[in-house]
RNA sequence: UGACCUAUGGUGUAAUGGUAGCACUUAUGAUUUUGGUUCAUACAGUUAAGGUUCGAAUCCUUGUAGGUCAACCA
């Protein structure tokens, strides 16, 4: 009751890596701006989690006046192709991160890792191994039960000698690793001695054939970091117990007390009704339950982008999901929260109808075409008027009609009266039915007094249609899309199936939309509200005589849910 | 039963020993030429049990639950 409202306070509220920078500049720790990266592998597309980190370490660059990179960990050619690096370029400078002309390859550094391998080979902390993956793999024990590693007291001459013929290609693949010794009864299972180099004779996509022993993620990515001055080494959870991997490696080659990045573990992003791993985004293309990576129904940054997402959208969503430790499944609602908020404010509003129910203005002259101004921004004025066609044959959404309607259905029906946005108040006083007693057209007359909307008597109608003039309409494909997983968590799945079977069989229905002739003018990625519907924007499959809509999001519809 | 991490309304995130707040969602109402937007109101929370303290979401202890780790993936 005499609950105290707290006076409002404008204090900024920092999550726990923006805290831990701003005492590190404070301590001026790194006597230096801050600098942080984002290091892709180029195996695949870039998805809204990978948003969140590019936002994260790049907005936090931005703020404190740091610098950001953009480094491809490119270790293993297994997978990695250039495709997957122009499209990885291309969504993060979308996102508008800007790495100047820091861009960065891991693989740029494979000839000092190299050495610093020797380096580690002299010190007696690495040795060459000689067993199978499955050998290595038996031996590593188990949490509980320490490993053994039967190569790991070998004369540093010989590691040598091997390390370097393994280099000079004398080996296959599989029969010969580089391991750093450390310790194979650590509870921690990557500090039992770590391969630090596996054989692979592939040809990779920056490097060619120069290599055919490549270095290990744990072993590239600190010392990558270290050579490019990283200050705050951002990754998520599953990196935590990397950590003191991280720092071993560290610890071999930089002084105590000098300069070093720290590596810094996050949440990774989760959103319901969607899956957020690159291998099963991979599946999903490739077994074709969707169009490629930048299908609309993809959480891909290509797929939002092409569904009509603006980066904005995307950074207010990064932002209010938070940067934390614990696991977090996001509502989608909140993604949709952000992308309406945007195009409210930015996207011009046109007439368009998607179901069709055609209208016949009975007291309206045949032949006559009048013009009527509609705004195209409510919420900007700036943005202007257009002239919108009217004339005696429309179509209206067969959703606003109903025979017989309920007394809270504010639309039309036979007897009632409601608005044509912008243009008349109409009423209806009869409808004609085919022989399956369908609706096919509605006959109303108008008011013409009530020109623009308003009546001049005063009276008031409950109900403002939106509509298009059936003689000028454009007809266009529309795609109208759903959450991809009938699901909210797609790995909710009975014994022997798997998150396939969770997929949405109504994810895309494909349509045709008929829409005011402003529309004409669009070029590909122009976003509308297609009033009372909600957004769309101009698909890349347009051609000259097909114009085709995605939509991104519909309006929020309290009336829908009764 | 090993190591590391996490636990606050339906969801996400603040409160740094001193009034548990914000956003999304949901519901209701007002405004409205979009059943949109905007505005107002409401619902709803500290994992459990002990302890320290004048005072604990916060510190300590012990549970419980969840996550990550035994690729020559990143």
């Amino acid at each position: 009751m005499n609950k105290q409202i707290n006076p409002p306070e404008n204090k900024e509220v920092y999550h726990f890596i923006e805290e831990i920078i701003r005492e590190d500049l404070k301590s001026n720790k790194y006597n230096k701006e801050i600098h942080t990266r984002f290091p892709p592998e180029p195996n695949g597309y870039l998805h809204i989690g990978h948003a969140k980190a590019i936002l994260l370490s790049y907005g936090l660059a931005e703020k404190y006046n740091g610098k950001f990179n953009l480094r491809f960990d490119d270790t293993n050619p297994d997978a990695e192709e250039t495709e997957y690096v122009e499209g990885i370029i291309n969504d993060v400078k979308w996102l508008g991160a800007n790495w100047e002309n820091r861009e960065f390859f891991a693989s740029n550094y494979f000839e000092q890792l190299y050495e610093w391998a020797e380096m580690l080979i002299n010190k007696g902390k690495a040795y060459v191994c000689e067993q199978t993956p499955e050998q290595v793999s038996e031996n590593r024990g188990t949490p509980q039960v320490p490993g053994k590693s039967p190569f790991r007291d070998r004369p540093i001459q010989e590691s040598l000698n091997l390390f370097r013929k393994m280099r000079a290609g004398e080996f296959t693949e599989n029969t010969m690793t580089l391991r750093a010794k450390i310790d194979m009864a650590s509870p921690n299972m990557h500090m039992r001695d770590p391969i630090m180099y596996r054989i692979k004779h592939k040809h990779h996509h920056r490097t060619g054939d120069k290599w055919c022993i490549y270095p290990t993620y744990d072993w590239t990515h600190g010392q990558s970091d270290f050579i490019e001055g990283i200050t705050h080494s951002l990754c998520t959870l599953e990196f935590e117990n990397h950590r003191p991997l991280y720092n071993w490696y560290l610890d071999q080659l930089v002084e105590q007390g000098a300069y070093r990045p720290r590596q810094i573990e996050f949440a990774r992003l989760n959103i319901n009704y969607t899956v957020m791993s690159k291998r099963k985004l991979l599946r999903l293309v490739k077994e074709k339950y969707v169009n490629g990576w930048d299908d609309p129904r993809m959480p891909t940054i290509t797929g939002l982008r092409r569904r009509g997402y603006t980066p904005q959208s995307i950074k207010t969503f990064a932002e209010k999901v938070g940067i934390a430790k614990r696991e977090n499944v996001i509502d989608l609602s909140l993604l949709e929260y952000a992308i309406r908020d945007d195009l409210n404010k930015t996207a011009q509003r046109v007439m368009a109808v998607i179901d069709p129910l055609k209208v016949i203005i009975t007291n309206y002259p045949k032949d006559k075409t009048e013009f009527l101004e509609a705004i195209n921004n409510p919420e900007d004025e700036t943005m202007g008027t257009r002239q919108v066609p009217f004339s005696k044959e429309l179509f209206i959404e067969k959703d606003d009609f109903i025979e017989n309607p309920p007394k809270k259905f504010f639309r039309l029906g036979i007897g009632r009266e409601v608005r044509l946005r912008y243009a008349y108040f109409i009423t209806c006083n009869d409808i004609v039915k085919d022989e399956n007693g369908n609706i096919t057209e509605i006959h109303c007359t108008y008011d013409p007094q009530s020109r623009g909307g308003k009546s001049p008597d005063g009276r008031k109608v409950k109900g403002t249609l939106h509509w298009v003039d059936a003689k000028n309409a454009i007809q266009t494909e529309v795609r109208l899309y759903d959450r991809l997983f009938i699901k909210e968590n797609p790995e909710d799945v009975a014994e022997n199936e798997d998150f396939i079977n969770n997929l949405n069989p109504d994810s895309l229905i494909t349509t045709k939309g008929f829409i005011e002739p402003f529309i004409k003018y669009a070029k590909i990625q122009d976003k509308f509200q297609f009033e009372r519907l909600g957004y769309f924007c101009v698909d890349n499959d347009t051609t000259e005589n097909n114009i085709i809509f995605n939509r991104t999001v519909t309006l929020k519809d309290s009336w829908a849910k009764k």
